[in-house]
DNA sequence: AAAAAAGTATACTGATCTGTTTAGTGTTGA
DNA sequence: TCAACACTAAACAGATCAGTATACTTTTTT
């Protein structure tokens, strides 16, 4: 992979989360990482594709930071669980939170079948797999149930801290998260 | 209050929902409003605030709506209580569900004082509120600490089912709303 | 009936948008 | 070494962006 290539798909993924998609152009993108436009156009046939890449990118990344995040957190498999709450939380407390760029990439691109939304739909569903191998290693039986269940708290989590500005949801689904956690532990 | 005027933020709501804030411009919303680009400017001396105003139009509109859904769905407190999600469900529904719009704002707007993000501030503190008061209704002590799971629960299931493309999150929010309700009347 | 307000149509500014073109410079591997 | 590749710089195309200007018509209010 070209270094320059890199840089492109790092500066987009910092201006997509601050400004949107619509709102950086790709001369912006390209001076931010200090490479000509035309480099840009040998590596992206569109603005489209850059789109793709950085949220391809950012998923993977993603995904691992809070999966390593939650491994050191917690040793414990019960609390590795609710783990991932304490993890968003200091996700959410970072001066440089935007929000999901995934929930927001939806939000200007909302057509039903787009390669955008269908790069946004893995990532949460592969969230969702963690979520509930985390819960299988924790000795839950209905693991999908609850994968569900927490999965959309942490969803109403990102939001809610996204719209407050402030981190303090993740403690809140943390609470709530604990209950249920608890009763499905009790069957 | 001029019909051209709510002619103009009616349309703003539609194309804003569907294709995103920068995504549309002064010129298509006037077009399609049957409404001159100098009338426009005539009731809105900007892009940004037509966008509030827009906002602000939704905001009353929706819970208005939100509201007398839930009244009508349900007579009894603790079945209104949990009816959010029934609401939520019906909204999911719609061939035109585009998610939140105060979400989506935030998302493309994340100045952390701008008079966007205060609205869609204030119009999440107001369903929280009322949440709270559907709770009190139906008996529950700690009407604080379920407004809130229920809140981050109904954002996550908004969030969910845009992604998802399907209202399905809206049923499994209500089965963990329900467990937590249930708790907390059993205190 | 007169005056004020709200509307139309259209063209314009200057900036920015995505994407291309031309022309030339480094870099690197076979 | 030399050809392919990656890159720079800068201008360009055509569309669209937010917002303004000019000149005229319709509607409403006094």
């Amino acid at each position: 992979m070209s270094k320059k290539r890199q840089q492109l798909v790092d500066t987009a993924i910092k201006l997509f989360s601050a400004h949107g998609y619509h709102g950086v152009g790709i001369d912006w993108i390209s001076r931010e990482a200090g490479v000509t436009k035309k480099t840009m156009y040998h590596h992206f046939h569109s603005k489209n594709e850059l789109i793709l890449a950085a949220l391809k990118h950012h998923d993977g990344l993603f995904r691992n930071e809070f999966m390593n995040a939650v491994k050191a957190f917690h040793e414990d498999p019960y609390e590795r669980l609710l783990g991932i709450f304490d993890v968003a939380h200091h996700w959410f407390s970072d001066k440089k939170f935007y929000g999901c760029m995934f929930i927001n990439a939806i939000g200007e691109y909302s057509e039903p079948d787009s390669s955008i939304r269908n790069v946004c739909q893995e990532f949460k569903s592969l969230m969702r797999k963690y979520i509930a191998q985390l819960a299988e290693d924790a000795g839950i039986k209905d693991t999908e149930s609850i994968a569900t269940s927490l999965a959309i708290l942490l969803e109403g989590s990102i939001v809610t801290a996204q719209v407050s500005g402030t981190p303090d949801s993740a403690i809140e689904a943390k609470k709530a998260a604990k209950l249920l956690v608890d009763l499905a532990l009790q069957n």
